[in-house]
DNA sequence: TAAAATCCCATAAAATCCCATTGTATCCCG
DNA sequence: CGGGATACAATGGGATTTTATGGGATTTTA
């Protein structure tokens, strides 16, 4: 159950329902529930996309200590403090965490859906450490994503086009 | 139910209703009951900003002992003798606990509702170990909360306007 | 006994649970 | 290897529960 021996990798394209309802892929929740045994995603605005950020909750824990220890080594510098109360704030208060239930599917919160910009279709990519939820419509029109992304992001979509 | 495995995470915005009373929210109150089995929270005047910083009794005792065996290290220095005692005060005197009922609210104090400042809505965000209490306002008004953290407040007051 | 705190009940909206359906991937056995 | 049987994933929709909140009644406190 350590944390990172498991990443997060691979793509798909889940319906968000009328009540704001998505499936998180069984790729990742194996992936969140092999780092630890919560049934729960941390959601976050990504500091350089236009999408959203997600973790499990081991991940959210072990980023947090991090913080702490640094904090300690530069207790007596006043900046360091102000710098530490506006990271805490942005890594607990700017994030939701979201349980998914038995069937696997979150309720997206509206302020997030909001952030990531998410309407009717939500593109799951694995990234490693953590994973991103985009709106596929803005992933292909950012010139900061390479083409090969957006041509799978392009195969998800006709996938479901043609069903 | 270790105390720092659960952390205060997420924001909301609640009504104070005429009667002095608000609801922590329920995310919040969750972690509160699994870190320690009392539904209390306790209050205080936060040392940075102009709110309020709550957490659970469990984490008070968790700080206290902490300061304890920091004392014990330092006996010897007559200028710790002195800070402890200060902190030592503001830890116990100048904090305020208070329960809340079957239906998750607490009545606020008049003493801390100044503090604070709290009017008829109050800001609630989680920051790991504890959670702030704001007047959105004020936090709107401060600027050394994140952009990012005041859109969160934004939205928050948005979705209440609307209804 | 007046003010304040607490309890109790009511409600609307939102979140959650539960069950059903469908399509797809996997398994198993002849 | 074929082809049905099986398991699981994603998703829809109804039923149920929880949450936030208002307001009255009752108890406690000063």
């Amino acid at each position: 159950m350590a944390a990172l021996e498991h990443l997060f990798q691979g793509s798909a394209l889940n319906a968000v329902d009328g009540k704001g309802r998505v499936s998180i892929p069984s790729f990742l929740r194996t992936v969140i529930e092999r780092r630890g045994d919560a049934r729960t995603v941390v959601l976050a605005k990504h500091e350089a996309f236009p999408c959203l950020s997600a973790y499990d909750p081991a991940y959210a824990a072990l980023k947090h200590a991090k913080l702490e220890r640094l904090l300690e080594k530069e207790e007596t510098n006043p900046d360091a403090q102000l710098e530490y109360q506006q990271r805490n704030l942005m890594a607990f208060a700017a994030t939701e965490e979201v349980p998914y239930d038995s069937s696997g599917r979150i309720l997206m919160p509206p302020m997030m859906r909001r952030k990531g910009q998410i309407g009717e279709l939500a593109l799951f990519l694995g990234t490693g450490e953590t994973f991103q939820i985009w709106s596929p419509k803005l992933l292909l029109d950012d010139p900061r994503i390479p083409e090969d992304l957006k041509d799978i992001a392009r195969f998800r979509l006709e996938e479901r086009g043609q069903s």
